[in-house]
DNA sequence: GATTCCGTTTACGTAAACGTCAATTAGCCC
DNA sequence: GGGCTAATTGACGTTTACGTAAACGGAATC
């Protein structure tokens, strides 16, 4: 196989660089918008001259970005949630802290776990309600 | 128990109607944020005179809003939502494409509630090796 | 009757998250 | 070497979800 580079690599579904617009295409996000990604510090492809390069590392990156994006973060929220994957315990110094951090996270995502099941029990209610309505068992 | 209206009203933990700035307080938001959301369609409080006066209906609405925002959807979304909760099936007059929609967030649900449930995961096992290097066992 | 406390309306301001040009560069194709 | 395609930078525009300030109204309180 041939990718961006036009050099071979191995087709293991798992490429060793991707283009700009490869990663728009895959994740259907634009370019404008993996740009302002790396503009706001999330991701920091490498270049080849000027063209920006990005490594299977970078990929994963941008799958947790827009992960967090799913989820309702704003970008700082997501680069504090990627600083997590990032930094090696030990880098990052204070590991009470951080340890602490991650449990405010996971508090909001409880939060959010809660709140998604309600949301489905009612939604599911109603539905339920709308298919009787059809049949005219109502 | 003497209500915003200066009313007497059983204390039964429900009242009969709230203050702007009441709901203001139970729910930490500013009016501001109440008197948009009214802007935007998806609060109709009652007036007497000027002055807006909530019902135990409207504060629903008001609840429903703020978990729909925790949830990271949009207003206009919001307002989608509120609507399923609101039209008696039937005033809705297109069944079908009532249930699609449900459907439809349903399904954005689902989306988020996998994606929290991975994201939980991986913040476990970061918090794990934290806890690790922190007892020195590393 | 001046002050204080809520509340209201109007209107302009702003941060976040991109969209949308426009001008330029660089590699390939024939 | 002209044209096409993909990418880059820069800059301004836009939408959403409120914040903030000004100016006023009405009821209560001192």
């Amino acid at each position: 196989m041939i990718n961006a580079q036009g050099q071979l690599s191995a087709d293991t579904g798992a490429q060793a660089s991707y283009s700009i617009s490869e990663l728009s295409r895959e994740f259907e996000v634009t370019t404008r918008t993996i740009r302002f990604y790396e503009e706001e510090g999330l991701l920091r492809p490498e270049r080849v001259g000027r063209q920006r390069v990005y490594s299977p590392g970078d990929r994963v990156r941008l799958k947790l970005i827009l992960r967090g994006k799913r989820l309702g973060f704003s970008i700082s929220e997501i680069g504090d949630i990627i600083q997590m994957y990032d930094s090696t315990p030990g880098e990052s110094g204070q590991l009470p802290y951080f340890i602490d951090r991650i449990q405010h996270r996971r508090h909001a995502l409880q939060q959010q776990h809660d709140d998604i099941e309600v949301t489905l029990r009612e939604l599911n209610q109603i539905e339920k309600q709308c298919r009787l309505q059809l049949q005219g068992l109502d």
